[in-house]
DNA sequence: TGAAATGTTGGGGCG
DNA sequence: ACGCCCCAACATTTC
């Protein structure tokens, strides 16, 4: 048996297959101390949301079960994590860490900085890369330089060799025999007192099992009509493994690996917006709190505290939009098509800055996600890199009636539209006072009406746009 | 991964 | 029979 002890130092990889650092070290044959520090989030700028932290405690509670299934268990630590990790190893004699790299620019030091930190206290650091599915360095155009544009990065991304074949999870894990004490899970606070997440409890369930299982029942049943399906948010046409992906409880790899031996180019595509946010925001970092197109900083974005509230609490009059706040609240989640809907109202018809909408989604989103969340508020304004034009403005009546025709979307979160017929589920303002009566709305009282007159609002934020134009 | 405004075409009603 | 108008239906342009 080696002598030695190698600490696997977990971070968005919350798994046991295909994650390299714990496959490395398990193959060393030395012991295991798997180890999760907890940095206190106050100075980060993009700290984990409610939504985020709620997710992240079961996530770990998932990955400490699977842990003990291969006799080992999960040490949990806080503070700064060089230091934090610097003192576990000089607790147990640790002689290496390893771990695989996360990309976001958290604010703190910068992976090398910890590196050299470690070292200097004489611990040997190995790291590995997995978050995603293709390296920065190798995605660029002919010249050398970031994509700022999906499909042409798209096509790069599919030149590429397909991704490594998925490493099998450790069989077994040998667990040190010297005593290592662990912080408990609850008292790092991650789940806010009052507990308010029994909602987000009822859909989601975190951890590796379920990822890998919610995957498959994908691949098997779904990804077929995935290609129209996804734009339906009444039924459940999509993977739902933002979430898991953003934790690392599956990994790129191994989506891709099954995805792509089922020809599936439509999903795969839309794993490749994940990476493409992600290099993004490798190249851009200031991208996460500013436009990236520069004159988008002298937008003349409005401030309305009443209208963004009535935006978060789902109380627009747009059953739509209101629908798909409330599904975010109640969930923890907002369906792709219905968040690009909500964005352009907060953007477009309320005129309210993009980061507004981009905090509150942050919050209240279990698959919050740096990139992902930034390229696509800055995709919606306009301000961003293969952007939708700024005069591509939705309209929250015809989004509704074209992916939500039966209304069933809008029924389920609105109960109390319920009895409205079809023809006028998503504009209940014009329907026949009798019809209200019966199906027992009272615009203003039971549900609100419009905050705002949408074609109004529209040449408002024109005009706003061209003011842009003129310097 | 829009929508509205504007332009064009062609069939049918009708004097 | 013919021209005229109307207006869907579709296409193009513009924001």
């Amino acid at each position: 048996m080696p002598a030695g002890l190698v600490m696997v130092w977990f971070r968005s990889d919350l798994r046991l297959n295909d994650n390299p650092a714990l496959h490395f070290a398990a193959s060393t044959g030395k012991s295991v101390l798997p180890v999760f520090v907890w940095n206190a989030p106050r100075e980060i700028p993009w700290a984990q949301g409610r939504a985020s932290k709620w997710w992240l405690h079961e996530s770990l509670v998932s990955l400490d079960a699977s842990l003990r299934q291969k006799g080992a268990r999960l040490v949990i630590r806080d503070g700064n994590p060089g230091l934090a990790l610097a003192t576990l190893a000089a607790e147990t004699g640790a002689d290496t860490v390893v771990w695989n790299s996360t990309r976001e620019p958290d604010g703190r030091e910068t992976d090398a900085e910890l590196e050299r930190q470690l070292r200097r206290a004489g611990i040997s650091v190995k790291v590995y890369r997995s978050a995603f599915l293709f390296s920065p360095d190798n995605i660029r155009t002919r010249e050398g330089k970031p994509f700022l544009v999906f499909t042409p990065f798209w096509n790069a991304c599919r030149a590429e060799k397909p991704s490594r074949e998925p490493l099998p999870a450790p069989a077994r894990i040998r667990f040190p025999e010297v005593p290592v004490s662990s912080r408990s899970l609850d008292e790092l606070g991650l789940i806010p007192a009052p507990d308010r997440t029994e909602g987000i409890r009822a859909v989601w369930k975190p951890g590796e099992p379920t990822a890998q299982k919610m995957l498959h029942e994908f691949l098997v049943t779904r990804v077929d009509a995935y290609k129209t399906d996804r734009e339906i948010p009444s039924i459940r046409g999509t993977s739902r493994l933002s979430a898991y992906l953003h934790f690392g409880e599956i990994s790129p790899h191994t989506v891709w690996h099954h995805a792509f031996a089922l020809n599936a180019e439509h999903f795969l595509r839309q794993l490749c917006w994940r990476e493409f946010a992600s290099h993004l925001l490798f190249h851009f970092p200031h991208a996460a709190d500013h436009p990236l197109k520069t004159e988008y900083n002298r937008f003349p974005w409005n401030e309305d505290t009443a209208a963004l509230r009535a935006w978060q609490t789902g109380a627009t009059g747009f059953p739509f939009v209101d629908a798909g706040m409330r599904e975010l609240w109640a969930t923890g989640w907002q369906h792709n098509r219905v968040r690009m809907v909500t964005a352009s109202f907060l953007t477009k018809d309320l005129l309210l800055n993009w980061t507004l909408g981009a905090r509150w989604f942050w919050e209240t989103l279990v698959d919050a996600d740096l990139g992902n969340n930034t390229l696509g508020w800055q995709w919606v304004a306009g301000c961003g890199a293969d952007a939708a034009p700024y005069y591509r403005i939705f309209n929250p009546v015809l989004q509704g009636e074209k992916f939500d025709p039966k209304g069933e979307y809008v029924r389920r979160w609105i109960p109390e539209l319920a009895g409205v017929s079809d023809r006028f589920i998503h504009r209940p303002w014009e329907a026949p006072a009798g019809e209200l009566r019966a199906a027992g709305v009272r615009l203003g009282s039971t549900y609100p009406f419009p905050i705002i007159h949408h074609e109004e609002a529209r040449k408002r934020a024109l005009s706003a746009y061209a003011s842009l134009r003129r310097p």
